[in-house]
DNA sequence: TTGTATGCGTTATCAG
DNA sequence: CTGATAACGCATACAA
């Protein structure tokens, strides 16, 4: 009496086998290593998956199996372009293998952030990839215990959890200063947002290029822990120059301020980069058709979510990296926003 | 000899039940209805649970419960910062409840969406959201046999597959339209880029606008497949330009479209709004800042994602909605790119 | 290459 | 309000 078509929970792997006239185990060997049976046996439990419309039961399989094929991945923000690019990144990769991918995120809250991975333990992940390296003690504990690779992505630093792929936020901001400085500006102004771990490091990059030029001055820094918007970038701008009206270039911690700061400047008929420099960071698409075209520092996203997928995909299935830590370091777009100074 | 703390694994509902000496069914009945247990055994199993850091299996959960509690999430694209706000919105609202967010990317593709709703059936999610309503036939048989809550999302129409939260593309377009034709303007170009379902309806707001008008002209329309970006927007309007020269207003698809329109224009000296008038959609946050400032259709993303997510865990429970479809409008943002012609 | 026996950790069912 | 029993659907280990 028993229906099988229907109610679609019924089809069992144990139906398939018995149609394809085989041992159910035989039946999950086909979906896990189809190449470990003979060819007949093969054909006959394929055609009696297609037949039966069978639909496996992702968590019988991993109650049995004790893993999961999913891999987390923990970023602070959704609304910000780079981790979209990021993400578009660890999709793409991730799409060709049998992971899915398990997005969480924290706000930019480390506490958030440690909820999080302890929500993450309990499922169990094949792997793990988290923002940046400023996880709390307790966060870097849960990662260390969750006996699956991890990869930290975002930045490089000294003792990754397991594995990194990244750039030094220090040194692009050490660079762009630098590359700013050549152009003959001095009075180098320098507007934060948000002020995560990452935009702090791209400031000690600005700092230290400052004093290394004895020209490092606390009135050039306008700074806030409020989000970034390009609104943002023009309200910061309008504060630095209030109070530091001789400066000659800015250096933003993102695009969407330097956009702010371009807009503003032109509101105020500051000329580009006549009167002011401006620099951002991340190389948003947008920053080589604005008028004038901006420069930036571009990072290299799509490749650290691609990298990231890659390597902890890779580790799960045993080859750990020869190096744990990859640095895919960034490139300075000079454009025409930071031309030299005429003399 | 058995450890029990460490090893995580160890630790089952079972050794919880007999520290707290109750039964294992009640301990699990802690979780799930904690107020049908006396007080004195919620308590025991409370410190029970903390004493062994006890951590649910929910693959052993979902197994045994036959549903898991995973809200899938299907979007076009996740560099589009409308999906970025909409993540915004579900993640927010799906954070206080018990579910969790599975996110999956169709890259505008309808036979990748179809793949992905077939991975999503095998995992029996508690409820879905899908964007947009031009399903395949397959992708629709799917997600009527899934047997849990569907949302569509973005956009509203007939015959919902069970919710829907959204909007009229076709309606906002014809009010973008509306107000460009009420400030004076006549030779109204349409720039339009990737043509997803959403984009043809605005457009054909915009057709319907300009025949209503009589001033309807193939000339005035140029399109692309193509992923949106800035660049893209100037590029479109210099084609326009090249092939109708006397346009006076341009409306554009999307913000970046716009963005980039008000880039060539400065690159072309040509004056906005004196002489030509630039309406974008979606109202991202630097329309408002841009110089001049840019009018657009605001629609309500974040709350869109928001009530999605509602009703898909209202009606997980129980509680479907008296109608089924929201329709959460738009608002046209008019700003200094639109104003009226000097006549 | 294939099959048998057994267990994964939880919850549904129904009785008390 | 509480508990005993029996699934849930699949994979591991080992044997053939």
């Amino acid at each position: 009496m028993g229906r099988k078509t229907t109610k679609s929970g019924k089809i069992r792997l144990t139906e398939v086998a018995k149609l394809a006239g085989v041992s159910p185990i035989t039946a999950s060997r086909f979906f896990r290593n189809p190449e470990a049976l003979s060819l007949a046996k093969r054909e006959r439990v394929d055609s009696a998956v297609k037949e039966l419309g069978y639909v496996p039961n992702l968590a019988a399989r991993a109650l049995a199996s004790h893993r999961t094929e999913v891999i987390g991945v923990v970023i602070p923000s959704l609304t910000n372009n780079v981790f979209a690019d990021v993400l578009r990144g660890i999709y793409d990769s991730s799409e060709g293998s049998r992971y899915s991918i398990q997005l969480a995120n924290t706000r930019y809250s480390i506490l958030q952030e440690e909820k999080l991975l302890r929500l993450f333990r309990a499922q169990k992940p094949a792997g793990l990839i988290v923002t940046g390296i400023n996880q709390t003690a307790d966060s870097r504990a849960i990662l260390e215990s969750m006996n699956c690779p991890v990869t930290q992505i975002m930045e490089i630093g000294d003792s990754p959890v397991d594995m990194m792929v990244g750039f030094s936020h220090y040194d692009a901001g050490f660079a762009a200063i630098s590359h700013i400085l050549a152009q003959g500006r001095r009075r180098i102004g320098f507007l934060g947002a948000r002020m995560d771990p990452r935009v702090q490091r791209r400031f000690e990059g600005y700092r230290e290029a400052m004093k290394a030029a004895s020209l490092f001055d606390p009135n050039l820094i306008v700074t806030t822990t409020v989000p970034t918007t390009v609104t943002l970038g023009g309200t910061l701008f309008a504060d630095l120059v209030a109070r530091t009206p001789d400066i000659d270039a800015v250096f933003c911690v993102n695009d969407d301020l330097a956009l702010g700061v371009l807009f503003e400047c032109q509101r105020r008929q500051i000329s580009v980069p006549r009167d002011l420099a401006i620099v951002g960071f991340n190389d948003l698409e947008f920053m080589a058709s604005a008028v004038p075209s901006l420069t930036s520092v571009r990072t290299n996203r799509y490749e650290m979510g691609r990298h990231a997928v890659t390597m902890v995909i890779e580790a799960i299935e045993g080859r750990r990296p020869e190096v744990p830590v990859l640095d895919l370091g960034f490139q300075l777009m000079v454009r025409e926003s930071s031309t030299a100074l005429d003399t």
